[in-house]
DNA sequence: CTTGTTTTTTACCATTTGGTCAAGGCACGA
DNA sequence: TCGTGCCTTGACCAAATGGTAAAAAACAAG
């Protein structure tokens, strides 16, 4: 065995191919935030990345492995704001600073809000193991680590998962129901500044004990 | 003329019309709502409904129609809520019966909410229509109302289409994120009881003055 | 029962869709 | 410069999809 380890490692991806996987993703997050699974097609992918159907079937095993992929990486992006509430920071600044990364998480990235938005809705069929595996540890860690906190006194006690619910359910709202919001709000300003201030508000007035 | 105002009305709808398109209406609900317009396919609600397709197309002039159909049933009820706040009742009993009520439908009809969600999320290109024409009218009418209500100093000072967008965002949460809630949260007691005690308590805390 | 109307089905169709394949193009090290 | 191996493409395919036409079946009114 000349080669050391080649098992089924293929080797290190060229530079172009780093390059086209990144197009033929980010392409894909378009449309398949767009259009949801079963309603995006490889052509639309194909068309959108400037590449042909086959040329991204060369790089992808199939629609599947691209929605899988986008998926994988949304997770970990996701997971990471959550993972750095700091057990030893001030417990009310803590959770309002998550509160506004996650809105900033919303407003940069509304198409991996929707496109996990998407995938929950329909059933979350490609994403319940990533569910359980992944995000069910670290919310039961954070949900326990925040009792802690208001069996401490320090923040207003209630249901700390519900409260996690809540933080979700009103940062991504933005994100995902922007069609909305655009409509009922036409000042952009006002929907942009004003959501930040409100959640931020709002969470604050809750959390106080 | 000897039929009276037969222009375009295509007479009064049989039992046996009656009972069919309701079938339709419902199966396309399920498959609409769970795969959205361009994912869901006409023989799922074929085979959903019982009936052929060719049958479905009888009574409906295509898949579109269909969905149409549904998004308008579905616009009807829901606003209905918004429309009974009272400007004669108590503001905070009031928005906290209005917070109630949308609960207590994100619990009965989560197929409606999850189809509104995902038409929302595509960027609501058979819905903007009737979100200009009939949520924007009411929804100004009724951030009035608030803005009313908190400056007589009867509810703590805040955006109320904020406001608004907060009650939906949570309300709607514990429909269209089901997937996930019972993943995180497998104690359905918990969820499904908690979740109804947590929000209303949460507001009941932001909107006291 | 008979006749005219409404409902349902059977057999199709054109297009779209995810995916394959073999051949051609192209970059890059020797 | 030249070949070798990575990259790209045009042509193609089987299945699925939205939709149609017309005949058969069910039904209602007389």
């Amino acid at each position: 065995m000349p080669q050391p380890a080649s098992e089924t490692i293929p080797k290190k991806p060229s530079r172009i191919q780093l390059r086209n996987r990144r197009i033929i993703l980010d392409a894909a997050l378009d449309v398949f935030s767009q259009h949801g699974f079963r309603g995006a097609t490889l052509d639309q992918i194909a068309e959108a990345s400037g590449l042909s159907k086959p040329n991204i079937l060369y790089y992808f095993d199939g629609k599947e492995a691209i929605h899988v992929e986008l998926l994988n990486a949304l997770m970990a992006e996701w997971l990471a704001p959550l993972t750095d509430l700091d057990p030893d920071g001030d417990p009310l600044e803590e959770l309002l600073g998550y509160i506004r990364r996650k809105m900033e998480m919303s407003q940069a990235y509304p198409r991996e809000s929707r496109l996990f938005a998407g995938e929950i809705i329909q059933g979350a069929p490609r994403m319940a193991p990533h569910l359980s595996a992944g995000l069910k540890p670290l919310f039961d860690e954070k949900c326990a680590l925040i009792r802690g906190w208001m069996d401490a006194g320090r923040l207003a006690p209630m249901d700390p998962g519900h409260l996690i619910f809540s933080i979700w359910a009103m940062t991504q709202h933005y994100a995902d129901f922007d069609a909305q919001v655009c409509v009922l709000m036409p000042d952009e300003a006002r929907a942009r500044d004003g959501a930040m201030r409100h959640v931020e508000w709002m969470f604050r007035k809750v959390l106080t004990p």
